[in-house]
RNA sequence: GCGGUCGUGGCGGAAUUGGUAGACGCGCAGCGUUGAGGUCGCUGUUCUUUAACCGGAGUGGGGGUUCGAGUCCCCCCGACCGCACCA
């Protein structure tokens, strides 16, 4: 008797399907293809168990999708540029390439032994010049079709390192490092113009019928479709060249409500004042402290500044309202400026409370109600109110037909027009770092802005670099930096900012397709692999990567990289959750902070945790993500020593929905591993069984339910509802008294259901069951229809609700049969107590419900 | 602040989408094997009451719709994800 050797078992099967080139997709018009994508991983250097989570899911349906027929392409790369890299590099001084491609390697030896079923021959990382140099093509056809441009936009600016940060880079408005007050800078940078595809971006979603539908409603909304109305107030003596504040809102039907008009700092008002006005400088340059992150813009506490300037009322010429600067009034949304009307917004109530500026209501919850407000009065759209300010004829409506009967209003009367906005705005794709793809085009003092000459690409990032003056080493690189103008031959500066890594990840996908070829993609290979069938990832990457990558299809379509059918790239998308893991601590005797222990230093015992050590209690924080400051990470190399990859996959796949968080737990682990082990014994005494028995057809009609709910667990990411019924069907086997051959039939087709979760043992139980070939090139058992059929089902005998007894009958059993042997039921007797039953309710093969 | 998700035994979680709540696993308990323990096998395990049966309660809290609600609706509480320069 053999005993199961993770250790022997997985090096040896792995080295049959390389041997084999298994995983090596090739274009076969004769196969329906499958194209299988996890987002690929950051080389950070470490394995992490939630990309243990994230490949495992998808080589799950990789693997499944093959025994289906399908040719399947399964391909992994790097995205490798980005800031990691450059901060390693100031820390101890290594070249960020050889810090990523050393990375690189690392994870890659730490990755294979899993098992993944993946097509190595197509892998690239990012920052190779082969990768981005098509990427700086890719560029110069968008600049060419006019998809990019330059304007200004604000960045985090330390003013002692004298650096642009990036968001997480900025704590509390403070620089990381400096500590610094970090200020908001205006620099000219280069933008995608994604906002002219916001349209498209939006109705797209209705065709992604196999994406989550909180992911397309997060879309949604950060696209942010709006209709309102866009309309001026005159300005009374305003400074020269600003005669009207142009405002845009969603509720014109508060506009006779208003009671101030607020403009952003970044207002060309506000800017021609900020020079004249020194209050108002002081109040600018207070509300520019601090990040750029909207979190943080909206976050803080809201504050005003009077310019003393006012605006006539379109509707009401008596009333003059004052103009504000206010901090949290965004220029990028509308027109930088709206009106505020306190009594119908919170945020303009607060202001108002705080200027005493006065409430006026435009509706109420009815025609009496008291018209002072102690809060902002803001009921659903679609309520209805009454209107004491209306601008309609009906008193009563919702606040739908009182926008639109707004809007005509206005209209009608000259004042405005309605207008469609969006919220999404332009993709800024500059970055002041080294680390990242290069910009391919050239400043000329006689040319002005020229694109670099696609023969000269990859326009490739210097090697000789420092970090240990702040900034961004290409500007101080001079040989680098300047060049000759591709226009006019005269001397010219290349540009020295480089790509958004979101840039590298929009369009990797479309790579992996034709990841050799000398341009970003062949025609015959994207036509055949595209799309990707199903994309798996983690859910924060719901809004901003997939909304780049749905834009960046597009784009490729317009400059002739993608076919149409190709512009939503993802044809189904699954989000993973977290694989969390519970935090050890106790409490330092001094001061009382927390000391974090590691799993290794605790024992559990009646339910609670002590340390090994001294026997001190430990609180534990289940749940918690995994992070290294607080030493609660789980190492999947150790996983895989101790148990073998397999425990690992089958584990991370077992507990949890893959949607969902699943704790990782010792306990869990070794469970996985016993369970693997008993499936193996069993194989073992099943391959020496011999003769007869009793029971092969219950063992026979077993297996095939078996192979419907796996199946259908696979098909529809119940990876863990599949497991579970793999755990049944081997107590069921194990149990059996069935004969050698149905024994054999039930465990052959046992390893083939295990194959995509655990794909070395199923090869090892293959082998040793006598199977043809691999079970990788098996295809998928079916289920025998005429093995499924029930003849008797239970029925649930309910009283008011509640369960109280259970009958079994004939699956066909007529109603009234149903009822009278429902009735007979002793607990239904003891329910009615004399009585006879109000009402029965007969839902056939599924429940009887007695009202008494 | 805005947008999104989740909340079920001691624990991870299941529930054909409105029809037997707690599948499967962990843990725990008992029995067997071994005989030091562990492994391995079998049985039990929502809570409460009870010797047991019979009952009662029960899916974060409160209310509603329905013959029937973990599932649908409203309010509240808590945790998590995203917020445009982290990837």
């Amino acid at each position: 008797m053999s005993s199961y050797t993770p250790s022997q078992i997985e090096p040896r099967w792995q080295a049959a399907w390389a041997e084999a080139e298994t995983f090596t997709a090739r274009r076969d018009p004769a196969r329906p293809k499958y194209y299988v994508l996890e987002m690929f991983p950051y080389p950070s250097g470490r394995l992490h168990i939630g990309h243990v989570r994230n490949y495992t899911l998808g080589d799950v349906v990789a693997r499944y999708k093959r025994a289906t027929g399908h040719n399947v392409l399964h391909p992994m790369g790097w995205d490798a540029f980005g800031l990691p890299a450059e901060n390693a590099a100031i820390a101890t001084g290594t070249h960020p390439a050889d810090h990523t491609y050393a990375n690189i390697e690392e994870m890659k030896t730490q990755m294979r032994p899993l098992g993944w079923s993946l097509d190595w021959s197509r892998e690239f990382a990012t920052c190779d010049p082969d990768y981005y140099g098509q990427q700086q093509a890719l560029f110069l056809d968008m600049l060419d079709a006019g998809l990019v441009y330059r304007k200004n936009a604000v960045v985090n600016w330390d003013p002692v390192e004298m650096t642009v940060l990036a968001n997480e880079q900025v704590e509390d408005g403070k620089g990381w490092r400096s500590g610094a007050e970090v200020e908001r800078r205006e620099l000219t940078q280069w933008f995608f113009k994604i906002s002219d595809h916001a349209e498209e971006l939006l109705d797209g979603l209705d065709t992604l019928d196999n994406w989550p539908s909180k992911v397309k409603l997060m879309q949604a909304n950060w696209i942010g479709r709006s209709r309102g109305l866009q309309f001026s107030f005159g300005l009374v003596d305003g400074p020269e060249g600003h005669d009207r504040i142009e405002v845009y809102t969603t509720r014109p039907d508060t506009l006779l409500g208003a009671s101030f008009v607020g403009i952003s700092p970044d207002h060309p008002l506000a800017k021609t004042l900020e020079a004249e006005d020194p209050a108002v400088a002081a109040f600018c340059a207070e509300v520019r402290r601090g990040g750029t992150s909207e979190e943080a813009i909206e976050t803080a506490e809201k504050r005003g500044h009077d310019t003393g300037l006012r605006v006539r009322h379109p509707f009401d010429t008596s009333a003059e309202l004052p103009v504000y600067i206010a901090n949290f009034i965004l220029m990028d949304y509308g027109t930088g400026a709206i009106f505020g009307c306190p009594a119908h917004d919170a945020r303009d109530f607060e202001f108002a409370q705080k200027y005493d500026l006065p409430v006026i209501p435009t509706f109420l919850p009815d025609e009496d109600a008291s018209t002072e407000f102690s809060q902002a009065y803001v009921p659903l759209k679609s309520e209805k109110v009454f209107y004491c300010k209306g601008f309609s004829g009906d008193d009563w409506q919702t606040g739908e037909a009182a926008i639109e009967a707004a809007i005509d209003f206005c209209e009608a009367n000259g004042v405005g027009h309605a207008v469609t906005k969006y919220r999404l705005r332009d993709w800024g794709l500059s970055r002041q770092r080294y680390w990242g793809c290069p910009i391919p085009v050239v400043h000329c003092d006689a040319c002005g802005v020229v694109p670099e000459r696609k023969e000269n690409l990859p326009i490739e990032l210097p090697r000789d670099v420092t970090f240990d003056v702040p900034g961004n080493p290409l500007d101080r690189h001079a040989t680098w930096r300047d060049c000759d103008c591709p226009a006019c031959g005269q001397p010219a500066r290349r540009e020295t900012d480089t790509m958004d890594t979101f840039v590298d990840s929009s369009w990797y996908y479309a790579r992996f397709t034709a990841p050799k070829a000398d341009t970003p993609t062949v025609a015959e290979d994207a036509d055949y692999w595209m799309n990707v069938d199903q994309y798996v990832g983690g859910i924060e990457h719901a809004i901003l990567h997939l909304l780049y990558s749905r834009f960046f299809a597009r784009a490729m379509k317009i400059t002739g990289h993608l076919p149409e059918s190709a512009s939503e790239p993802f044809d189904a998308l699954f989000t993973q959750g977290m694989v969390t893991h519970a935090i050890y601590t106790t409490n330092r005797p001094m001061d009382g902070r927390p000391v974090y222990h590691y799993p290794e230093e605790v024992e559990l015992r009646d339910g609670k945790a002590f340390l090994k050590d001294t026997g001190t209690e430990v609180t534990v924080i289940p749940s918690a993500k995994m992070s290294k400051s607080k030493n609660n990470v789980v190492d999947p190399l150790k996983i895989v020593d101790t148990y073998g990859a397999d425990t690992a996959r089958w584990f991370v796949l077992s507990d949890s929905p893959p949607e969902r968080d699943v704790e990782w737990t010792a306990a869990g682990a070794e469970a996985a591993n016993r369970h693997l082990g008993r499936v193996y014994r069993l194989t073992d005494e099943i391959t020496a069984a011999e003769g007869s028995g009793t029971g092969d057809d219950d063992l026979m009609r077993e297996m095939h339910r078996t192979i419907r709910d796996v199946t259908a667990g696979l098909e529809s990411f119940g990876f863990n509802a599949a497991i579970a019924k793999l755990y049944g069907f081997t107590n069921t086997l194990s149990k059996s008294q069935a004969g050698a051959e149905a024994k054999r039939t039930a465990a052959r087709t046992l390893a083939q259901l295990m194959s995509p979760m655990t794909p070395h043992l199923a090869e090892e139980m293959w082998r040793m069951l006598g199977g043809d070939g691999m079970v990788v090139n098996a295809s998928w058992p079916q289920a025998d229809e005429a093995m499924l059929v029930d003849t008797q089902v239970t029925l649930p005998i309910q009283i008011n609700g509640k369960r109280k007894a259970e009958i079994v009958v004939a699956a066909d059993a007529s109603k009234a049969d149903v009822e009278a042997l429902a009735l007979e039921q002793d607990a239904v007797q003891r329910a009615l107590d004399g009585g006879s039953p109000k009402k029965i309710i007969v839902v056939p093969g599924r429940i009887v419900n007695i009202v008494v």
